[in-house]
DNA sequence: TTGGAAAGTCAACAACACTGACGTAAAATC
DNA sequence: GATTTTACGTCAGTGTTGTTGACTTTCCAA
């Protein structure tokens, strides 16, 4: 790949090779700091990232059942039925056969369930808090917009979804 | 945790809850769209991610020793070992005894280590690029901001020492 | 009503992380 | 010079998380 530092007269030196493989790092070395509290909190419990992940986003949306967690979670349905499978097991999560389509499992956080999210989260927000505060509110805009231009289109179109609904 | 949305006069409104968990969710699907194109790319040469890393760090750093992969990383010698183990056997990796200690082993690409390389940075940068081009400096200043704030202080003081050796 | 598709479950396997124990060689220290 | 520490490699065992394949139950449409 070229440099393409200069490109008319335009300051583009933030497309360099280099600042690329820099943001390129930083993701990176950022992302085990954005896993690391929860990481140590699912230690203690005997759980996984995965265990979090599911339990985050029944958390956000009740109710939602196993096909539609797949599609947001990226894996596969077997992948996603054995954490559940524990989850439901150790009663932290509730599967409830749907009412209007008896093939669906809609799923629910019950109390248990949901004092381990709050755990979880309250760490992960406290990192997230502390980095936004460090640096600003028009860092933290700029940080979200380069963060939804790196998804994948169908993701993001889901992401931006969300906004609208919890803003 | 609390809303924090009214101290003072300050607009806070970006440290709510809500928003630190838009963060959150967001920087958990960056990072997918952030490893899906080598992930692709890993499948048809049989390797993982555990791969890429070690590759884009030799590449990286030519010379580095084991120890020093290990501490960047976050891995155990053994997990990095069975990785090494590979790359050197299929002739992407050159492992070197050391001159002034000869305890040390210094590593460095093969060509066919750097050919990888650059197919997996290549799909990578280009990803970023396209994110960075998209909402321009201002955005990737305040996202490189955010990240640097997240990382776990070790990570963070060896980041930004990179950042005085190459910019 | 029957045949296909969709939702979910069970089983087996692979990748990659971990711990623990051990061995070798070389450097550092006493 | 003997002892300890460091750097690296390896073997064995375990756990989480991903995969594919085969299966049941349920719904829907031809």
């Amino acid at each position: 790949m070229m440099q393409e530092a200069r490109s008319g007269g335009e300051a583009l030196l933030f497309l360099t090779d280099e600042q690329l493989r820099k943001g390129i790092e930083a993701m990176f070395f950022a992302y085990r700091g954005f896993t690391a509290d929860p990481d140590r909190i699912l230690n203690n419990h005997a759980y996984g990232r995965a265990h979090h992940r599911a339990v985050h986003f029944i958390h956000r949306s009740p109710g939602t059942t196993v096909n539609n967690l797949l599609g947001i979670l990226g894996v596969t349905k077997q992948s996603l039925n054995r954490v559940l499978r524990t989850l439901i097991k150790d009663g932290l999560v509730d599967s409830r056969v749907g009412t209007r389509d008896r093939r669906e499992r809609h799923l629910f956080l019950t109390d248990d369930g949901a004092a381990l999210e709050r755990e979880l989260s309250d760490a992960q927000r406290k990192r997230m808090r502390d980095a936004y505060r460090a640096v600003g509110p028009e860092a933290v805009a700029g940080f979200r917009k380069v963060l939804e231009a790196m998804m994948e289109p169908e993701l993001q179109r889901y992401f931006k979804a969300l906004e609208d609904t919890a803003p």
